[in-house]
RNA sequence: GGGUGAUUAGCUCAGUGGUAGAGCGCUUCGUUCACAUCGAAGAUGUCAGCGGUUCAAAUCCGUUAUCACCCA
């Protein structure tokens, strides 16, 4: 049956997926022929995402290296699997069960919620994994992984042991010291009420204002007030009773401990250690807070006096903990201005004896008193310093209440009206003289990059990875290498990063994830009374902690504490919280059977996704067991991920996996850029310029959109992605389609010849030696990570070699030779196309396998193995002759198109002047010469005759004689302008070897090649010389 | 503010010291039996500017400008 025009890439590519799966193609290790392993980890996807353009690069790539590898011989894995991650599947659950009248989690529980998200990720799995399929990724899916596998309430199905694993790294960490749990300023997403790292946190400049207001000093006192310029010129000299305060965030004045300046600055020198008042609140409870020096104030900026608020930003955190500074919470998980605590009357008489304490402490030191060890911050978590009539308010709402409250009262700062006194006497009654200063300003704001809401930097508990002590080997492994990471200007970005690590927050307060395995129970101590011991006593605010695997362990290390601290106690459960374990454990002790029953309570908070993918290279190998597969595949070969997860996975499985087994969990690490749209924007959904990889997969078939990705993934540079390009990739795969529709034409036999031919005619011997040399090319492309190298190397062969130049040459020899041309130009013919397919097949691996499907052959084109052939099918002779012909046929169709010579009409060729070589060449190629230069004939001629043109070729020159057709004017404008070119570059390199220096220095081999090519040109420039004096003369 | 990178044909981009390339687009021509998703021919460049190193610079160094990204 003869092959369609082109290839049908939507009926033909699920066809052939299937095919090698269920021939176990991608299972580890088939058609291993050596003992050499590779092994690739998949950068796992979120399990609820689909594909996007960047992970078909991404995917793309890897595949292209596997591919390659197992052709190869390579025991070859490629591993798969999905994330849990956390929020997002978390968010995309919970929207789930919205759309469809389900109760929220809440509602539901935590329990029967992880049953429901576990359905979630049943049913949303298998839409990336159908998407990596439709890509041609041949991952070993039979080892699919998850990062939750195994964890409890995991249904049938998702088994596994990763749950384990990361478990046992929690406590091994734990048990080394390596994390802790602490109250820090975390990131808050207040719309999933949790703490997120600051990865997580995106920073976007937007509008935002600058309100100025006025911080009375207490009990009226003034102070002159004086400015000066660059000079030391007295500006302005004023008396104050008060010090200007800038915010862009108003609503947290209410948290200020403190108003900072800077040590060196003048201006409020006469006033640091006073008090002042915060300008909002009840008259009647007006806060007074210390005025201090510290360094981070810029003088320069606004009024050069900051306020700090220790609780609610991190530059002011990092303040109030140099000063002693009291950290007030002003704010709930949900971003609303807290309700609970304290009323507002006790907190601001509490707050205002610290500041008073402050003050007096300050006095007595001289202004020395700073470190915190002298006098320690107090805790003031139940202090709720939200006036009654701001609590509940939502952020936002609160601001706008706090400033036109300050405005009302005049302690805005104020300035002259820009517009101006309307003219009318009734509008001049509504009109402000002087407004508030508001100044419109650009300010970073923090974005969750889930949730899309402002991120309140919040003072919670949580847990942290202790970074700084498992870093070393991270950056050590690189420096050394060890570890490579490719492009070398990602190695910066990774040092960069790891050197100024920051403490890593693992804990998430979600309910999908692996609960932090932590459980708590009271201290058991002394009972203080009047300094006192009176007895001893249960303390359930400040818990003890046993980390185990599981609660059985746990219980174990409870009890032995509670042994060591002598209490004979029983640990009958878990409790769901401190409270319920308070109120179980008071019944359960001094009573009967339960006498000295006691519960513990689980820490709710569950791990940051990151912490499991950063196990994914042994975690999915089987650790902690031993399995085969860890020790034959780990430390895994490449590593192939974007950019943009460098820090959030790459840094943290380079440490994780250090600390866990002590080893590299990858050799190389190949970081790849970003997919833009043609304009060069990032693609994003608020956009709309997203390019869904499965729409051009479904327009031009999935190998034209991998070529693409593949040619354009030169190292650290932006992809930007045009359907055009995709376009022209896939016309790249229908000229394959149709060489090989030529071929089948004309009888060549696929499937016979496994070693290359060994034929006489030269263009049999140039296209091996062609071959062999773009074999090598794409080798050592592949070999140096350089993908578009090899793509435009293969694209090159294949067209403009294979296509415009072999196939043409081949057809005469196939229609008019004798019987022994015929079968080896048929022979070579197979071989070469044999070797497009396996060549290109890493890249386009469906239309490869179709078209060597198209014969019986003992293995797939998947398990086809990878030539090794080299410079010895490369002839000189043949590639001097055949680049001698197409330079000739190039010349003579130049000329006609030129000179505008029909196209059907074939022509007469004079041979001038021709050397011996150039006579053999054309000997040997004429058919093929006459054929593609619609040559009719060729006759010796002593010289041109009129109304010719002439083609100067190397060892000869040529003439057509084109009377009639042509006219001289033109031919003398082309040979002007052909010996201009060549009098330019022989000018260039005569200039060179002329330079007495330039011999001096150069290498002998450039002297070489500059003097041949000199002289070549010299010949070049000797024979359009020549011709145009003729045309000149007879013109 | 700190860091990283980019600037090459109309567009998108390759090009690790030897005198600039590809694809697309454009112009002209073409129904020759693989392919019009094609073929043939053609035009188009102060390699961002300035300075330096070198026999030789798109390439190395310095600097300026513009742009992008990352981190504060």
């Amino acid at each position: 049956m003869p092959m369609e025009k082109t290839f049908d890439a939507a009926a033909a590519e699920s066809r052939l997926y299937d095919a090698w799966e269920k021939a176990g193609c991608f299972t580890a290790g088939a058609n291993a022929s050596r003992a050499e392993t590779f092994c690739v980890m998949i950068p796992p996807p979120n399990v609820t995402g689909s594909l996007h353009m960047g992970h078909a690069f991404n995917n793309t790539l890897q595949d292209i290296l596997v591919r390659w590898h197992r052709m190869r011989g390579f025991d070859t894995l490629w591993q798969p699997g999905t994330d849990h991650a956390g929020i997002a599947t978390q968010m995309v659950t919970e929207r789930d069960m919205a759309a469809h009248q389900e109760p929220d989690r809440r509602t539901m529980g935590r329990e029967k919620f992880v049953e429901r998200v576990w359905q979630q990720k049943i049913k949303s799995r298998g839409t990336i994994i159908g998407q990596l399929k439709r890509l041609g990724a041949s991952c070993d899916w039979s080892r699919e992984a998850f990062t939750m596998s195994g964890a409890p309430g995991a249904p049938e199905g998702e088994e596994g042991n990763f749950h384990d694993a990361v478990i046992k790294v929690f406590v091994e960490l734990y048990d080394k010291g390596l994390i802790y749990r602490g109250k820090r300023l975390v990131n808050w997403d207040p719309h999933f009420e949790t703490a997120i790292s600051d990865l997580e946190v995106e920073n976007v400049e937007v509008d935002g204002h600058m309100w100025h207001f006025k911080y009375p000093l207490a009990g009226g006192e003034t102070y002159e007030y004086v400015e000066t310029d660059e000079d030391g010129n007295e500006t302005l000299r004023e008396t104050r009773d008060y010090i200007s305060i800038a915010t862009t965030r108003p609503e947290t004045m209410l948290g200020d401990g403190a108003v900072a300046v800077h040590p060196s600055d003048a201006r409020y020198a006469p006033i640091v250690g006073k008090l002042c008042e915060i300008p909002v609140g009840p008259k009647e409870h007006r806060r007074l807070i210390p005025i201090i020096t510290d360094e981070y104030p810029d003088p320069k900026f606004g009024s050069g006096a900051v306020k700090i608020t220790g609780a609610h930003d991190f530059n002011d955190y990092a303040v109030a903990q140099r000063n002693n500074i009291p950290l007030y919470a002003l704010l709930d998980t949900k971003g609303q201005m807290r309700s609970d605590g304290l009323s507002y009357e006790e907190s601001a008489i509490r707050a205002g004896e610290y500041a008073r304490a402050w003050a007096e402490m300050h006095r007595a030191t001289e202004g020395r008193f700073q470190s915190p060890t002298e006098q320690p911050v107090p805790d003031v978590s139940e202090l709720n310093l939200v006036p009654e009539a701001y609590r509940g308010l939502d952020r936002f709402e609160a601001r706008k209440r706090i400033v036109a409250d300050i405005t009302a009262e005049g302690l805005a700062v104020m300035v002259k009206n820009p517009d101006p006194e309307p003219e009318d006497e009734a509008e001049r009654a509504g009109f402000q003289p002087t407004i508030p200063l508001v100044e419109a300003k650009k300010i970073m704001q923090p974005f969750g990059d889930r949730s899309k809401v402002v991120i309140e930097p919040m003072l919670t508990d949580q847990w942290f990875v202790d970074t700084a002590k498992i870093v070393q080997p991270a950056i050590d492994a690189v420096r050394s290498g060890e570890v490579t990471i490719l492009p070398e200007q990602d190695r910066k970005v990774y040092f960069n990063w790891l050197e100024n690590i920051e403490p890593w927050c693992i804990s998430r307060q979600l309910w999908w994830g692996h609960q932090i395995p932590v459980w708590y129970g009271a201290r058991y101590e002394d009972h203080l009374r009047d300094g006192k011991v009176v007895g001893k006593r249960f303390v359930y605010d400040d818990q003890k902690t046993f980390c185990a695997p599981d609660f059985a362990q746990a219980k174990k290390l409870a009890e032995d504490y509670y042994a060591e601290s002598g209490v004979s106690i029983r640990v009958a459960g878990e409790a769901a919280d401190a409270i319920e374990a308070w109120r179980l454990s008071s019944e359960g002790v001094g009573e009967g059977e339960g006498k000295n029953a006691y519960y513990l309570w689980r820490d709710p908070d569950v791990l940051d996704t990151w912490f499991s993918s950063g196990l994914w290279p042994i975690g999915t190998l089987g650790w902690p067991e031993e399995t085969e597969e860890l020790k034959k595949y780990f430390p895994t070969s490449v590593l192939i991920t974007g950019f943009d997860i460098i820090f959030f996975w790459v840094a943290r499985m380079m440490m994780m996996q250090y600390a866990v087994v002590g080893q590299r969990p990858f050799d190389t690490v190949y970081v790849h850029a970003l997919v833009r749209d043609e304009k060069g924007k990032k693609m994003s959904k608020s956009l709309g310029n997203v390019l869904d990889p499965l729409d051009l997969i479904d327009e031009f078939g999935a190998d034209a959109v991998r070529f693409t990705l593949t040619s354009m993934a030169a190292m650290g540079r932006d992809l930007k992605l045009s359907t055009q390009r995709i376009a022209g990739y896939r016309n790249f795969g229908t000229k394959l389609w149709n060489a090989f529709r030529f071929a089948e034409m004309n009888e060549v036999p696929f499937g016979t010849q496994g070693t290359p031919p060994a034929p006489e005619r030269t263009v049999n011997r140039w296209i091996l030696g062609e071959t062999a040399k773009v074999r090598a090319e794409v080798d050592a492309a592949l070999e140096g990570y350089r993908f578009n190298d090899a793509a435009s190397a293969l694209y090159g062969f294949v067209w403009g070699k294979v296509c415009d130049w072999y196939l043409e040459f081949s057809k005469p020899l196939l229609m008019d030779g004798t019987d022994a041309e015929k079968a080896e130009t048929r022979a070579t013919l197979a071989w070469v196309l044999d070797q497009c397919l396996i060549l290109l097949h890493p890249i386009m691996p469906f239309v490869t396998e179709e078209l060597w499907g198209q014969v019986e052959r003992p293995k797939m084109l998947v398990h086809a193995d990878w030539p090794t052939y080299g410079e010895d099918l490369v002839d000189p002779a043949a590639d001097a002759e055949i680049n001698w012909v197409i330079a000739l046929i190039e010349g003579i169709r130049s000329v006609r198109g030129e000179m505008n010579v029909p196209a059907a009409l074939k022509v007469d060729l004079l041979q001038l002047d021709l050397d011996e070589a150039g006579r053999t060449a054309w000997a040997n190629n004429a058919p093929l010469i006459e054929r593609l230069a619609r040559v009719e004939s060729l006759s010796e001629a002593p010289e041109a005759p009129k109304g010719s043109a002439t083609i100067a070729v190397k060892g000869g020159t040529f003439a057509l004689p084109l009377a009639g057709i042509i006219d001289a004017a033109a031919e003398r404008a082309r040979l002007d302008k052909a010996l201009q070119k060549v009098a330019k570059e022989l000018g260039g390199l005569n200039g060179r070897l002329k330079n007495p220096k330039f011999r001096e220095n150069a290498d002998a081999q450039v002297i070489e090649e500059t003097e041949a090519q000199a002289a070549l040109k010299a010949e070049e420039q000797a024979r359009l010389e020549t011709a145009l004096a003729r045309v000149k003369e007879l013109g």
